[in-house]
RNA sequence: GGAAGGGUGGCAGAGUGGCCGAAUGCACCGGUCUUGAAAACCGGCAAAGGGAAACCUUUCGUGGGUUCAAAUCCCACCCCUUCCGCCA
């Protein structure tokens, strides 16, 4: 959620802000447009409501002070009798006010920090750097090296689920659990995370805690007849352990890492990606999720990423770091860095991490906040990234280790959870 | 799923209609004492919203109701604990 202080202050910097997302977040169907007003009647009916109630209280009182003292309370009864009917009546209104202006501020996206680099889409994002060598002989796509090989069963995945599903096989299955587990240890031992195993369902108030809700409830499965969704992302479960959570500051920063499934409808991106195992309705990620002071955050941020760009360099695999431009961040965050991992069947980068800071934008739907010795609570600043997608790095060390006999070179950080072998097939 | 008990501040835990936003303890912050620390003692300390401030409002699981007045009474729901049933 924007900051609603700032948004009584000084609405035409946020205006300016948002703005840069680009045009449709602020003009006159947008959110952003109804917002000020209907802050400003829902403050107004409140303020009218409190005086009235400090009217009721007062005469309550009164009416138990005469009682004590055996007087006549016929008077200050009548008195209160209008006030109370009048109360109830605007308590009436105030409510739904309030309703209509949070629920019109939770559909605002967040606004890119200051740093971002300003775009009108995806083509301004900016190259920072790269690693490793891109291999531009010519290898075959990943699903025809996964069905020759007998690792990945599209088919098998229709039968049993539908489209978006695979089936792994064999060495295929290992290495999807041995990703899984490298990445795990690597970030508990070498950069410091607590793990963490969470659910893979969550509530209406966790998604809109992270926000994911209200406005993509159409990307999400929900189950029926229950307030409960299956996760798009560890992001939902990791985050949400600190919702409604006062930290005290000794704590900071967190640093949890996390294995989950995540579930995604996919709606609207129906004939994009559709051969293959790039885009799943199922897939399992490993996040890392951070949770630091609010001046920390960027350099939270520069930190997260590394992390992920280590797993990619220990498993050898060339990739490349881009920063989003402001009409390319997500809705919750405020920066962004995107890790594009190189597949040389199609000879281009495709994004296998994605590492944001959401600044204090999730904390405030939240409410997760920090005690700093003795003065009021404040709101954290929370971040987080895959660390890394894993069914997308599984395709990448199909395709980047692919050699003309038709085997596998495996990483030698994997090596280990195949008992010492090199190869795959 | 059935039965019983319970949900109160950061934590523990009192509180059955007004003097209760709420005793007490722990934790935390400030101070006295001490060479320093501990102990002891004194003081402070819930959150959210509005307001320059004084101060006001709301919040005792959630929602509704009764009442001039609800943590307290009534109804529904959610969650927790224990026992039974079922189950990996």
């Amino acid at each position: 959620m924007i900051d609603i202080k700032e948004l009584r202050r000084d609405p035409e910097a946020l205006q300016k802000a948002l703005g840069k997302r680009g045009a449709k977040v602020i003009d006159e169907q947008s959110a952003w447009h109804e917002a000020y007003e209907l802050d400003k009647t829902q403050r107004e009916k409140r303020t009218e409501l409190e005086e009235l109630q400090a009217k009721r209280n007062k005469y309550s009182k009164e009416i138990g002070l005469l009682r004590k003292n055996k007087e006549d309370t016929t008077e200050a009864m009548q008195a209160v009798a209008q006030v109370s009917s009048r109360v109830k009546e605007l308590d009436i209104a105030v409510r739904e006010a309030e309703e209509l202006s949070k629920n019109v501020l939770l559909h605002i996206p967040n606004t890119p920090h200051a740093s971002v680099p300003e775009g009108l889409s995806e083509d301004d994002n900016v190259f920072l750097r790269q690693w490793g060598e891109a291999r531009q002989d010519d290898v075959p796509a990943h699903w025809d090296i996964g069905t020759d090989m007998k690792f990945l069963d599209f088919e098998a995945g229709v039968r049993i689920a539908g489209s978006r599903f695979t089936v792994l096989r064999g060495q295929a299955a290992r290495l999807e659990r041995a990703l899984m587990q490298f990445m795990l240890d690597m970030h508990v031992d070498q950069h410091g995370y607590e793990e963490v195993w969470t659910p893979a369902i969550a509530n209406q108030d966790s998604l809109q805690a992270t926000g994911q809700l209200p406005k993509f409830a159409d990307d999400l499965y929900k189950l029926e007849g229950e307030d409960a969704y299956l996760i798009p992302t560890a992001e939902v479960s990791v985050t949400n352990l600190y919702r409604d959570q006062i930290i005290d500051e000794a704590t900071l920063p967190i640093q949890h890492c996390a294995y989950t499934p995540c579930f995604r409808r996919e709606a609207g991106s129906a004939g994009r990606d559709v051969r293959g195992m790039i885009r799943q309705h199922q897939f399992d990620k490993v996040e890392l999720v951070h949770v630091v002071a609010a001046d920390q955050a960027l350099a939270a941020l520069e930190k997260l990423t590394s992390h992920a760009e280590a797993v990619l360099q220990a498993l050898e695999l060339p990739y490349r770091v881009v920063e989003l431009c402001t009409s390319d961040l997500g809705f919750s965050a405020e920066k962004t860095y995107d890790l594009e991992v190189w597949l040389p069947s199609q000879k281009l980068y495709r994004e296998i991490s994605s590492c944001s800071s959401m600044g204090q934008f999730q904390s405030r739907r939240a409410a997760i906040r920090m005690r700093k010795g003795k003065s009021k609570p404040e709101s954290v600043a929370t971040l987080n990234g895959s660390g890394v997608a894993i069914g997308r790095c599984l395709i990448a060390i199909l395709e980047n280790g692919w050699q003309e006999d038709g085997r596998i070179k495996l990483p030698k950080v994997l090596q280990p959870y195949f008992n010492g072998l090199q190869h795959l097939g």
